[in-house]
DNA sequence: TTGAAAGCGCTAACAT
DNA sequence: ATGTTAGCGCTTTCAA
């Protein structure tokens, strides 16, 4: 293509401006000390030889990247069959774009690729990582710990191994559960059924958890496990309902179960929300508003998570952070609240 | 937390391994012509040091980075409301780290960010970039050649400026169009209707094309400008109909305007597909899957053209690219197939 | 086949 | 306030 133009470095800059390296260097940074008139020559040069500082440098001295590894495993994308794995991702890179940190993406391909992760974590290439680890028996958080490396994990990890002073991100999964669920109970529905997610993940044992705080003494033949599938959502619906005729209102931990169940009750010929009502979780749009019925559901401000990720890393990290979540001045862990959104289904 | 263990360096490695820094380093990187009982004891070194070479030492005397930008603009996530945009990510993810390739990820939130991304692509951070530009006037493509990195396209690019040479993979969406469109008048349809997409993004005038090459004469009133949105697919489909009452099927440039038209068509009490067939495009699962009819339409392997993407700047950036693609051994230009997928509602 | 030595471009003491 | 200088950890001629 066009000849690889040699890049001016500091050196050149330096000449140009008739100053030392370390004056542009200074310049360059920000520092302050350098007087005005011979700052505004340095940026002139920087401005007119086009130069860009070369990171690599910087890093081998600084030890510091300015870039932080974004980690999702192969499990997690495929439940964010939606936007939520973009919204995160987009709040996530706003907020490190703000501080000039870049992004580096570590997706995982099961185990085999734990090691490359943990390694690549070890090898200091990035100044921290986010992590989204929603799964009971992750190993990744362990990993993680041990490799060293500041890290804020997406969703309350499990507690495979230490976990335990984690920082992490999570919707109130247990609060929004209780908000539908009432919201069920004070439409006068008195046999509420719940469609559990897959257990294996924090989020569909705090939703259940939520559930059981409304209604502690619930009947457990309302209870039926799904797995946060559409499919899974239909079966469950059918063993509910074989199960337990009477009921007139169901708690789906998602969307996407949610529209399933919507699929067999009318199936059954019954009508929502006259004769069940439905309340899903998620409020992915594509399918809360295309559902028939449109769906009830519990929202989460998903990019806004992603943001308040990064940003607590950061703070971890000493960059600027905003003003200090915690009297001592030490980051916390941050659970966001959630919404009721009504719509036709209940 | 622990203490910052410092990193072991070559040096250290050398000094365990009796050997020089020389010997230590073409051992790491591979290089022949070291007596393998030293090459051994060497790895043995790195081994019991846990030694991870230093990226940024590194990329300083190699001028390489092992890194590539990905680089989403705004609008584009905003259509990747789907699985879409995670799935392509991860088929560029398997193939980078399949080359020992960071993904550095870039997303823009509108024209300011087009700078940085430019400065970053031009400042030599990364070996080459992906970049997502479906937009006709999308400005990207030219900054982008001026920064002078190798790079890729995902979807045919508009021609904005220069992007005449642009290497890119997109889906055959005008043959897939070809064949939705050829499905339906199979199906006996005589007055076929297109909604169209977003006509600032190739892909909807690729869909469009591809709908004409199949009915050249049609008569223009059944074509009608969509967006790719529900709404905007419930508008077309109501002026559709308004205009032209006698229409027996519809062609809708996605999956989500399909759904819009599937509603109105209901309302208007009328079935699908006995008296209107219906046919997206995209094959998002989310939405043809739920739809009442379950919606047919065209699929394209998302993944794949993720995978394509990265092994084809893989390829132009040098690193041992499988078998050549031409005869002259310069990549080209990717467009993979489609496949029809039926279901209910044509 | 191996080692010695010269930087890559930058920052940060330290000196002035 | 500015310049001088010594590396950061690595690859890569060049000699041996």
């Amino acid at each position: 293509m066009t000849e690889m133009a040699p890049r001016p470095t500091l050196e050149a800059v330096a000449a140009r401006a008739g100053v030392s390296r370390a004056t542009v260097s200074r310049v360059v940074n920000g520092a302050q000390g350098v007087r005005e008139s011979l700052a505004a020559r340095v940026r002139q040069a920087v401005e007119e030889l086009g130069y860009v500082p070369n990171q690599a440098a910087r890093s081998l001295v600084t030890r510091r990247h300015d870039a932080v590894a974004v980690v999702i495993a192969e499990p997690e994308t495929r439940v964010f069959a939606d936007p939520f794995f973009a919204l995160q991702l987009r709040g996530i890179s706003k907020e490190l774009t703000a501080h000039d940190c870049q992004l580096v993406l570590l997706l995982t391909e099961g185990q085999g690729d734990h090691a490359r992760v943990a390694r690549y974590l070890a090898g200091n290439h990035v100044d921290g990582a986010l992590v989204f680890s929603l799964h009971l028996d992750d190993p990744l958080p362990g990993l993680i710990r041990n490799a060293g490396v500041p890290t804020v994990f997406g969703g309350r990890p499990g507690w495979g191994e230490g976990g335990e002073g984690a920082l992490y991100v999570d919707s109130d999964n247990r609060g929004g559960a209780r908000t539908a669920v009432e919201h069920l109970v004070s439409l006068g529905r008195r046999r509420i059924a719940h469609i559990t997610g897959a257990l294996d993940q924090t989020s569909a044992v705090d939703r259940l958890e939520g559930f059981k705080d409304v209604l502690p003494d619930t009947d457990p033949a309302l209870i039926e496990p799904g797995d946060f599938t559409p499919a899974g959502g239909e079966r469950a619906m059918r063993a509910l309902l074989d199960r337990c005729p009477d009921l007139d209102a169901v708690f789906a931990a998602n969307d996407l179960s949610a529209s399933g169940a919507l699929r067999v009750l009318r199936e059954r010929g019954l009508r929502v929300p006259e004769d069940v009502a439905v309340a899903g979780f998620d409020d992915m749009l594509p399918v809360a508003e295309q559902t028939d019925p449109p769906l009830t559901t519990v929202r989460q401000d998903i990019e806004h998570m992603g943001l308040l990720m990064a940003r607590l890393l950061l703070r971890r990290l000493d960059r600027n952070g905003p003003e200090p979540d915690t009297e001592d001045g030490a980051p916390r862990s941050i659970v966001t609240p959630t919404t009721l959104v009504r719509r036709a289904s209940a």
